[in-house]
DNA sequence: GACGCTGTTATGCAAGTGTATAACTAACCG
DNA sequence: CGGTTAGTTATACACTTGCATAACAGCGTC
């Protein structure tokens, strides 16, 4: 893309106007157009100058709020698993102790947009390709993983708990990892070919395979279908 | 790792012994070092000369034999995925016609080394990442996706029939997209934290999930001992 | 309104990138 | 054996990359 023979000098003029912007702004935008960048081109796509174009600053300023490059790189990476895990946890936030409710608010939430997002998948299969490589990524990695199925291991024993089921650890770890894998790979399947599902089927797939995978409603189905409204 | 100033002169000559290998073999050198490469440095360390030394021959070796870096990388990506896939798939050949035991084994073949690997993951990932930006391999990931999730369909459409429990084309393809989330998902697991589950552990997971999505048991108890033996 | 701090730009640099091309040489044929 | 061909190496080149540094200028302060 040769559009500037120098760094660019964003207007016409000898030297571009910029306005100052606050550490915590220009920090979140030159994140943000990491992420676009990822998104976009790949992890190799994302270099300073075009993560620093993206951002609407110059490549230097990028070495003013980071060390280096592989820093922002890390802190991008822990902004969209953040924002995925967060997503996901604060639906329950919302709803009662009911956890029949909470375990379907908790599905829902992660097999919707904005969690659901092509964009989203691909930065994060661009950050897991590295990450078996880069021990500073891979920490980060399999910390939000983990952190991931034990959400969904707690919530799977409030669900046998409020239903009188008493389940071994062992079996509860079961559970757990096989609803956790649905989840993942509805996930995969909805970001991949989006366009393939209706609207809420992903949520409802989702719903019905923990159902039967647990041997438990989630919801009755009047229930489930005022909440899918 | 700057190990030689220049392109490398790989022995201590003023020019390096070498032997001719036939095409067919150093095309698969050179796909078989590309994957080396991308699975331990991600796909930006996957450079040419990089990948050259991996496979044992100098940088201009690989556009003998490629148009360009880009058709080496789409080779290497279609050799992994056609490998992981084919992998599952060949597993049908071996059992005899009862869905049972072809879906079982089916199961068992993608959740098992070397389907289940940390390098497959990292290479699987890598490329995926980049599939969204570039075309050629976007068409690539699509085809092999939907190409696995069909052969799932096609296992779960037998099984229903040969249980002979009818059911509609819009049931069976949720059925298969469910079933083929919880392979992936536990793919995913089983590459990521391979070394918190115990050998057989996921295949046997994979199998009582599968069971208890379709309705329908896979292998009874005595003959499942025998067959993951 | 001039000053000074620091956020921001401009510019340079060494290393590395993919690719092009020429030189060499192993292997095959007569 | 000598000649030919094509697989392989060596080298060069234009370009990009991350990083360093100096010049500049927005903005709060007195």
């Amino acid at each position: 893309m040769p559009d500037a023979p120098h760094p660019a000098p964003l207007t016409g003029g000898r030297r571009p106007k910029f306005r100052r912007a606050g550490e915590q702004r220009r920090r979140q935008d030159l994140i943000e157009a990491t992420l676009a960048c990822v998104a976009e081109r790949g992890l190799e796509g994302a270099t300073v100058r075009a993560i620093a174009r993206r951002a609407g600053v110059t490549a230097g300023l990028i070495r003013h709020y980071f060390p280096g490059k592989q820093d922002l790189v890390q802190a991008a990476y822990a902004a969209i698993m953040g924002r995925m895990t967060g997503h996901s946890k604060a639906a329950l936030g919302d709803v009662e102790p009911d956890p029949r409710r909470r375990l379907a608010a908790f599905l829902a939430a992660s097999l919707e947009p904005p969690v659901i997002d092509a964009r989203v998948f691909s930065v994060w299969a661009s950050f897991s390709g590295r990450a078996t490589a880069e021990p500073s990524l891979s920490a980060a990695h399999r910390a939000y993983y983990l952190g991931f199925r034990d959400e969904v291991e707690s919530l799977v024993a409030e669900l046998f708990a409020a239903a009188g089921r008493p389940v071994a650890p062992s079996e509860l770890r079961r559970h757990a990892i096989a609803v956790n894998a649905v989840i993942d790979g509805l996930w995969i399947e909805g970001c991949l070919a989006g366009d393939s599902f209706a609207p809420r089927e992903l949520v409802e797939i989702g719903i019905t395979s923990v159902e039967r995978l647990l041997g438990l409603r989630l919801a009755t189905p009047s229930a489930r279908k005022a909440e899918l409204t």
